[in-house]
DNA sequence: AGCCAGGACTGAG
DNA sequence: CTCAGTCATGGC
């Protein structure tokens, strides 16, 4: 089958699975914006006590936390792990934002915008697409560690093991729809949280009739 | 007691 | 440009 066609299938496998996701926990696009950076290699129960304490502190907006001394975001987000480097980073990105935080991810063409996201410091491909999507509803696919788990998992390899190799595999062979792109990652992420770690093979996983590795474990990373 | 989580930066080679 | 080391908390 071409790959379009496959990879259309593999989501509606999923979503026959698990029904429509409207994904991404966050009570607000700012949560969105401030959690993609909190989440990093981190736990999202972990986020989640970060968001309690913003959320006591008032500040889970982008004014109160850009005028937030440095040490006071540290102290507040410290159960997110990697405290030091996230503070320093979120100030960054709130910077780059600036007061129309909506309209700078909004303005421009989507290449571009992610380009001048990249270069802030703390923002990573994965980082940054998780922004443009859901926090902004742009076209952008995002590619994680389950992402690549489970694509090698069911045989689909890109050209390069690269981010922008996974990143081209699907959109360059999906329509640009950021409903689309939305459900397909929160599929991938739900699926990799069911079943990534129920090692040795996916028992009930929706996938299980098109493994071929059959276990989650093996690919790249 | 480790190991790891929805990564990204840094310095070496 | 590739890659190990580093960051750090909380859950299992």
């Amino acid at each position: 089958m071409a790959l379009a066609g496959r990879l259309m299938a593999l989501h509606e496998r999923l979503l026959a699975h698990y029904g429509p996701l409207h994904w991404w926990p966050a009570e607000s696009l700012f949560q969105v914006v401030i959690g993609a950076v909190l989440t990093q290699n981190t736990a999202w129960s972990n986020v989640e006590k970060a968001f309690a304490n913003l959320r006591a502190a008032a500040v889970l907006d982008r004014a109160s936390m850009s005028a937030l001394p440095v040490e006071d975001l540290k102290a507040l987000i410290r159960p997110s792990g990697t405290f030091r480097i996230k503070a320093r980073q979120l100030h960054a990105l709130l910077d780059w934002l600036g007061d129309d935080w909506e309209g700078r991810l909004r303005h421009g063409s989507l290449e571009q915008t992610r380009t001048s996201l990249l270069a802030v410091h703390g923002i990573g491909e994965e980082t940054a697409d998780a922004i443009l999507l859901y926090a902004a509803g742009r076209p952008t696919f995002v590619i994680d560690a389950y992402t690549r788990r489970i694509l090698t998992r069911v045989g689909v390899r890109p050209l390069t093991g690269t981010y922008s190799g996974y990143r081209r595999l699907f959109m360059d062979h999906l329509p640009p729809d950021p409903a689309l792109f939305n459900e397909y990652h929160a599929q991938f992420v739900q699926l990799g949280k069911d079943h990534c770690r129920a090692a040795p093979v996916c028992t009930g996983c929706p996938l299980k009739a098109v493994c071929e590795t059959g276990t989650m474990e093996a690919g790249p990373r």
